[in-house]
Order: structure tokens, then sequence, then C-alpha cells
DNA sequence: AATAGAATCAGTAATCATTACTAATTTAGG
DNA sequence: CCTAAATTAGTAATGATTACTGATTCTATT
């Protein structure tokens, strides 16, 4: 049902190995070092795939960009107003249980964005 | 600097009296059973100016569109994957404490998405 | 290894939410 | 009442994302 594509498997190695939360375009900017005449359709479809399949999430920001992280993991990101930098943070499951209120919410994943301005930012 | 129009007022007025967190073009729909000749250029612009004076609220949380909130209280928003619906959930000081993590990041307001599948799909 | 059908691709065109632009209207202070 | 700044309606432009198409690549099976 799903087949191999090596252009799959660049897309995936590129989001491993960044921390940065890229948009599609940046992604298609550095999977084109490897890959110089891949399409940028085929960029977005896979990062859809990759998303379906849980591999990778999708950090939505409200900057007219989608975002993509590498890391699956159960995190938060802190979005800095100012710079627009997206950073990690870890969630323990009491936080989370608290965050899905007593709702009978079932949480499929907890990508969440808190709005903010960074320490980097503050001293400014 | 920033002068009164009815119009402004009439779309604040839509998202206190709602909340179904509508898009800027359900807003506008429902804007324009009071002034019938509104332009949804208008609607966009001060939606934005809103957000700006912290007014309102945007929640982003992926389906291609931005959602308005008229509580701009600190709270966290539920988003059902299935059925799309966004439900608000109070969130405690001690909380967002942990939330922003240690990161000396200032929190400029709350909004946040949690995805998953409501109580209300989780039977189906 | 050859084959066939399904999956994927590159390249391009279309979509559509949002933003920008412009000339006309409204607001608010003097 | 006057004037300058703010705002508007209407429309055109933008730009990220999606859809489409004919060619290529995978993979299971012989």
């Amino acid at each position: 049902m799903r087949n191999y594509s090596k252009q799959r498997e660049a897309i995936l190695k590129v989001l491993r190995n960044s921390k940065s939360h890229p948009t599609a375009s940046q992604v298609y900017d550095e999977v084109r070092k490897e890959i110089p005449n891949i399409s940028l359709g085929t960029v977005y479809r896979n990062l859809a795939v990759l998303v379906e399949d849980g591999e990778i999430i999708s950090v939505v920001v409200g900057d007219g960009n989608d975002h993509f992280d590498g890391d699956n993991s159960f995190h938060l990101h802190l979005h800095c107003k100012k710079c627009g930098s997206i950073t990690d943070v870890p969630v323990d499951d009491k936080t989370l249980e608290v965050m899905s209120g007593k709702e009978g919410f079932c949480i499929e994943n907890a990508v969440c964005v808190v709005y903010g301005i960074c320490r980097n930012c503050n001293g400014k």
C-alpha cells in the first residue's frame, strides 16, 4: 500500500536531522541538495504522508506557513512573536492530563503552541 | 490613532456572543445580517486589529482557516480531528508555568491546541 | 529475470484564504 | 464647519497549498 521512494526517505532524513521546524519550502531547499530535480509538489505530498503515518508532526503557529517537526514525541512548542523562533518543551503526563480537561478528550498528540517572547528577545 | 467604526463594533459583538470559534468567512456571514454591504476585506482587517489590541484571539488549528475567539482569557483549545470541533479548557497558572518550561519564556497568551478525538466522536 | 499493476514522480495548472490597493466616505479634534 | 487621519467597499494581486497528467519506479508474483 505504501511503496518506498528515495524522495520520501530524503525528506524524512532532513526532518530527523533538523531542530528548526522548517516549512515545506525550507525542506524543499534542503532536499534539493541531495535530489536537485525533486518537485515541490512531491515535498508537500510526502510531508502529508509522513504526518499521516505519524513519522513527523505538523506545527501550525499562525505565521502563514505550516512547519514540520521530525521529533514525533509529545512536546510543546514555544513560539516567539518577536523573532519567530520555535522551541521545544517536554510535557509530563500529568500536565497533559490537566491540559485535556475533564472532557473525555482522547489526546492523539500534544502539538501545542504557547505564544510569547523568548529569553533572547526579552532583553531587548 | 484608532477611530471608532460601527463595522468593527459589529464584528466584535459577533465574536463576544459566539462560542464556536468562527473563521473570518463565518464572521463575515454573521456580520452581514447587521451590515449587509460590509466588505470581506474589512472583516479581515478588523479581525487583525482586534487581535493586535488583545480584544480577541486568533486560534490556528491547521485546517486551512484561521479561527477567532472572542474570549481573550487564558485557556486551551481541544481540536477534534474527526468532527473539527474546538472546545475551550481553562488552565491554571501552575500548569501554564510547567508548559512554558524553564526557558525564561514570557507567556503572552496561552492559545494552545491539543489534537485528538473528542468525547462525542470517541464512541463511534 | 521478466511482467504487470499499483504507487510515486516531475512539472505545471488551478485553488482559495488572505492581503494589498484605491478612490470615496466617515470620524474626531479644533 | 473644516481638515487631516482613519476607515470603508470593492476589486485585484499574492502566495502557500492542492490537483492533475503522463512518465517513471516499486514490488509481488511468476
